[in-house]
DNA sequence: GTCTATAGGTTGATAGAC
DNA sequence: GTCTATCAACCTATAGAC
């Protein structure tokens, strides 16, 4: 739902970290302090915990400096917003020997754990229709939504049509979304739906394993 | 197929309010009114600004009524929670000559529906530790989950393949779990992304139809 | 940049009349 | 059941010293 793609579809492994080199005197970092704890509290416990003086006691810092460096409760949480929004990394390159099988199933569980990630930032902003706003505009802004995922999924699909290897029929930026959102209510689930203790190994959903599967099967039907 | 269908068992899947039938006076109405003011609040404002007192001018009465009726914040949240998760309602039953791409288009629709509907439910209660656990509790406890859709949009999905109508080698759960969560994904969306003005045409998702598009392909691949 | 101290406002919750 | 009045607690934000 959200992350910029530097999947760098097929070629180059990732190397360069890309630091955007600070200009300035380097921080002593409370900043980085106050914005780490918020992102903890955030996760932890929830958008309604997070007061300055929690957030400064966390940070080990007193809770002016959370206003010196903020101005505000609400440029807090949107820079904490910006701070916690990584962009997707995909775990591990689509080697040039990595079957396609594999390939999808990596970038499934990057996925899943980015959106496990991202999520509690995602909700926090909902606490308010101004922070969700704001939320959106720098998702829009910075170009973080999903259409950079769906197309560098779909890309690497589309180079499968093209080889042959899969049906050529089938819309490929659907099937990248359909993953997507696959990975998508899986995290959420597991965010929102956990009880305290309960597993009813009964009533279990569908693995991701079972989605890739039919994943799978989508792209081989008719193709080959 | 072997008896149509009933995706009406879907009707119940992931809400219940179970209306335990009050015994004494009927309510004059300020229970009701309060409830309706909250979910109203949350949808609107998000549960930031849900403070007893904005509930109670809104719904017209003061705010100690709040008070006397669910004895403090999180009894008013836990009750809104309950009141809020109206039952799935699927536009349309299947009727016995509707062609399945009508019937899965309809039950994505009404998924879609019923998550723009609930999610800002979801999203309040992420808002505290506290709230989501009893969110998840009361989920579980009233069996709630999206267990019972799978299961509803499953058995369809599995009638159509006894009928030689579906491919049998497909995971039918699967199947509906996908388009569950294509639902969910594109609600989640509309709700969290969409920023106030910003229509760039240019880079769309894939829209729902190219989605059923998918689905249907999935399902006759092989088949018949 | 970071602290202590505090002003000023809002909120959750209660008391008690009707 | 609903109201008015009120309190204690908490929170955001600022002032000013170091």
């Amino acid at each position: 739902m959200s992350g910029a793609v530097r999947i760098s579809t097929l070629t180059r492994a990732m190397t360069a970290t890309d630091q955007p080199r600070r200009r300035g005197r380097p921080p002593s970092g409370g900043r980085e302090a106050i914005l780490d704890a918020t992102l903890a509290l955030l996760r932890e416990e929830g958008v309604a915990k997070l007061t300055s003086r929690e957030v400064a006691a966390r940070a080990g810092v007193s809770d002016a400096s959370v206003y010196y460096h903020f101005g505000d409760r609400e440029g807090l949480l949107t820079a904490a917003f910006a701070h916690g929004m990584k962009p997707l990394q995909f775990v591990g390159q689509p080697g040039p020997g990595m079957g396609r099988r594999e390939v999808l199933a990596r970038a499934f569980a990057s996925l899943e754990r980015f959106f496990e990630d991202v999520l509690p930032v995602l909700h926090a902003a909902q606490a308010d229709v101004r922070l969700g706003a704001a939320l959106a505009e720098y998702v829009a802004e910075h170009d973080l939504g999903p259409h950079k995922g769906v197309a560098a999924l779909g890309a690497y699909i589309r180079a499968e049509q093209q080889a042959g290897r899969a049906n050529p029929a089938v819309d490929a930026d659907a099937v990248a979304l359909i993953l997507i959102d696959a990975a998508f209510g899986r995290a959420s689930r597991r965010l929102m739906l956990t009880p305290p203790a309960r597993r009813d190994a009964g009533d279990r959903l569908p693995s991701a394993q079972q989605t890739l599967e039919l994943i799978e099967r989508l792209l081989e039907c008719g193709g080959s």
